[in-house]
This record gives C-alpha cells, sequence and structure tokens, in this order.
DNA sequence: TGGCTTTTTTACCATTTGGTCAAGTTACGA
DNA sequence: TCGTAACTTGACCAAATGGTAAAAAAGCCA
C-alpha cells in the first residue's frame, strides 16, 4: 500500500496536541478515581477545563478516551518485564524486577487502578491486548525463567505463578492503596514493601 | 432502653426472607460483574426475577443493598485470619491461612471482586468498618506473629506486610480472574497457585 | 369466607448523561 | 489584512436510570 496519498491522520497540531493530552491527563484521574461508568464527561471536562462538547470534538466518544487510555498503558506497564535481562545475574534480575515494579505503583498509582479496574470487570476492552502483547511476553519470559531453574541459577519454582505473585504484590500496594491508608496511617508503606518483598522473593528464589 | 415495645425489627416474614435473599444474591452478581455505579437497578431485578419497585420495596434505595452486600462479607471474608490459633504450630498456621484465603477466591470469587472494587474506589462505603474491624484485627495478628519471631519459631518477617502479601496472592486469583483466564488458558490455575503459594511462604517463614 | 395486611405491579417522574448541531470565535498562512 | 480552516461553545435531545405513588393482587388468619 503506497503512502502517496495525504497521510491519514495529517499530523496533529499545537492545540491538538495540548488539548488531547490535558483530556487524557483528566481522563486518567476520574476513570482510576471512579471507573468507566462511574465516570462522567462532565467531570473529565471540568478536570481539563475544557467544556464537554470541546472534548468530545478531540475524541469521539467517552469509550475512545478510555481506550486511547488503556492502549497508551500497555507498554509502560510490560516495560519492567521487558528489561529483564536474559544475561544477567538471574536472581538480581527478578529483583530488580520487584523493585522496579514496585517503583512504578509509586509512580503511577492511577495508572495501576485504571488496569486493576479493567480486569476486574471482565477485561472488555482489553481482551485482545492481553492475547496478543501480555500472552506471548508473559511466555517468552516464562521460558527464560525455566532456563534458569534448570541451569540450577535460581530455586526450583512455577514461572507463571512466580510472575502472577510480582503483579499482585507490587500492584497491590497502588490498587489497595485506601486500605493501607487506613491500617498504616502515617508510615511510609512503601518503604517497608520494598524491604519486606525484597526478603520475600530472595528467600523464594535463592538456590 | 426496655424492649417492652414491639420490636423495632418486626421480625421478618418467610417471603421477606426469601426475596431479600434473592435480591442480594442478585445484587452480588450484577455489583461484582460491573461495580456499583455500572450496576443498575433493573438489571439486578431481572437477575433477581422480581419488578424494579418491587427491590425497591425490599430496600429503600441501590446504595443499601450494596451496604447490606458489604457488611456481610466483611465477617466471612476476615474468618480465616480469625481462625490462626496462637497456640498452633506457625508456620503450619500461617500456611493454612494462606490456603483458606485461596480457597475463599475459588468459593467467593464475587465477594473478592465486590471487595476489591470498593477498595480501589477508596472505599467510600467501607471507611468506618476497615478502621472498627479490619485494623484491630490486623494489629492483633501482628502482635502474634511478632511473638513468633521473636521465639525464634519462624523467620523474621515484617508481620503486615506479610499479610498483605498473603491477601494480595490469594485474592489476584480470583480479581485477575479474567486475565488468568487469557494467560492460562485450560489449564487449573488455582491448583498451580496452591503449591506455588505454599513453597512461597514454606521458604520465607522456615526459620 | 370476609377483612386486613403484606406484597406486587403499572404508570409515571425528575435527573443525569452521552452525544449532536449550528453558530460563533480564534489562529494562521498567503 | 483577509479568508479559510481549526477550534470552541451554548442550546438542545433522547435514552437511561433511580426512585415514587397508588391501585391491584395475594396471603393469611379469625
Amino acid at each position: 500500500m503506497q503512502d502517496s496519498a495525504p497521510a491519514a491522520t495529517p499530523k496533529p497540531s499545537r492545540i491538538q496536541r495540548r488539548n488531547r493530552k490535558r483530556i487524557l491527563d483528566a481522563a486518567l484521574e476520574v476513570f482510576s478515581q471512579h471507573g468507566f461508568r462511574g465516570a462522567t464527561l462532565d467531570q473529565i471536562a471540568a478536570e481539563a477545563g475544557l467544556s464537554k462538547p470541546n472534548i468530545l470534538y478531540y475524541f469521539s466518544s467517552k469509550e475512545e478516551i478510555h481506550v486511547t487510555l488503556l492502549n497508551a498503558l500497555m507498554d509502560t506497564w510490560l516495560d519492567p518485564l521487558r528489561r529483564i535481562d536474559p544475561e544477567g545475574d538471574p536472581l538480581e534480575e527478578l529483583l530488580q524486577y520487584v523493585h522496579r515494579k514496585l517503583e512504578m505503583s509509586r509512580e503511577f498509582p492511577r495508572e495501576s487502578r485504571l488496569f486493576a479496574n479493567e480486569i476486574i470487570h471482565g477485561a472488555p476492552r482489553m481482551g485482545p491486548d492481553l492475547e496478543t502483547v501480555l500472552k506471548p511476553l508473559l511466555e517468552q519470559s516464562a521460558t527464560m525463567i525455566d532456563g534458569w531453574v534448570a541451569e540450577g541459577r535460581i530455586a526450583p519454582v512455577d514461572p507463571r505463578h512466580l510472575i502472577f505473585s510480582i503483579w499482585a504484590t507490587t500492584q497491590h500496594y497502588a490498587d489497595f492503596d485506601a486500605q493501607l491508608q487506613v491500617l498504616m496511617e502515617g508510615q511510609d508503606v512503601l518503604e517497608g514493601a520494598s524491604a519486606y518483598l525484597d526478603t520475600l522473593y530472595r528467600r523464594l528464589l535463592t538456590p
């Protein structure tokens, strides 16, 4: 398919970029706090400092905003897993993965909740991405970990459940923040989490 | 305050009990699937096999149904933690706790998602319960575990983060089921999870 | 069975909400 | 500076939704 015709996406203007970003920022805030159905375009508009029809000038529907956020999220989200170096020291690579994931819970709690919310409700808008992006990456990582186990460089462990547990334990600190705030009022939760998870996975994986 | 006057709650009739139960069952299904805002009274009514006004004859509002579910849930939810025997063998008690929690994810995934949804959105209807019920129980359990550590009966560990990680890893299997179905199609996920978590916490806690 | 209470339904209402439209207003290249 | 395209807005709409009112139906007990 030649690209001699003018591009389908003519290249966004300065205003386009600025406002689309504002909208996505606002939407992330609102969606992550209230969920898809719980969020209203009016809330997003208010948060973005734009009028509702103006928002629909940049995105054709509420759903399109949500999907855009979800898609943009996937890459960031999986980055730590992709950065595990198959040539590195297995234990240290996996521990670094844990710490990077935990760091994401600190830096991007809204993204974490957005994602969690989507999955809890059956991933109605993410099914394809899970299959085509997440699954191959999981399989590839599992194979790598299995290799490390076979070489005796880490203790025997089910690689998939290992990864699930890392997701669960790290994302928990973002997704269940409201609960943790009540239970650990004042304390630096993430600090303790970091030390604890380091111990947890070190003891699990040390051969 | 004497109770000579007729009881404030005159005692529910047979029909009352049956229909309230139907409604709560239906609401659990719908709320856990779509969240509070995402669920409609019409959906709940259809699921319960009753008309919408009839539902509002038994519960004064959508919110009251939700709160009723949440309150009923708390006790069931914390039961496994309460059943840890301070006099038992520490390692086995904690491992049994893990397995009981995992079993709840298998038996009550809807309840788990209902709870997760509430917390993710800032626990707007559970704040008090977290403070008055969950927190004291967490503190009590933490003290018990600290005692076991001090006696050298389990390896040194932060008791609160230990409990958080047990919550996270076990509830993950209910809350993120949609994701796991895609990633582990066909396989018996809970089976593998049970074995993995046993290993994980055994290696962490064995002195 | 008759009469009273409990339960159920039909019809309806007010508000919220996602989305449209046509008329402005602003930016910007020629 | 002028014209055109890009952007913004106020007014509006239809559907969905939580909830109400009053009448009809069903239970229940003397």
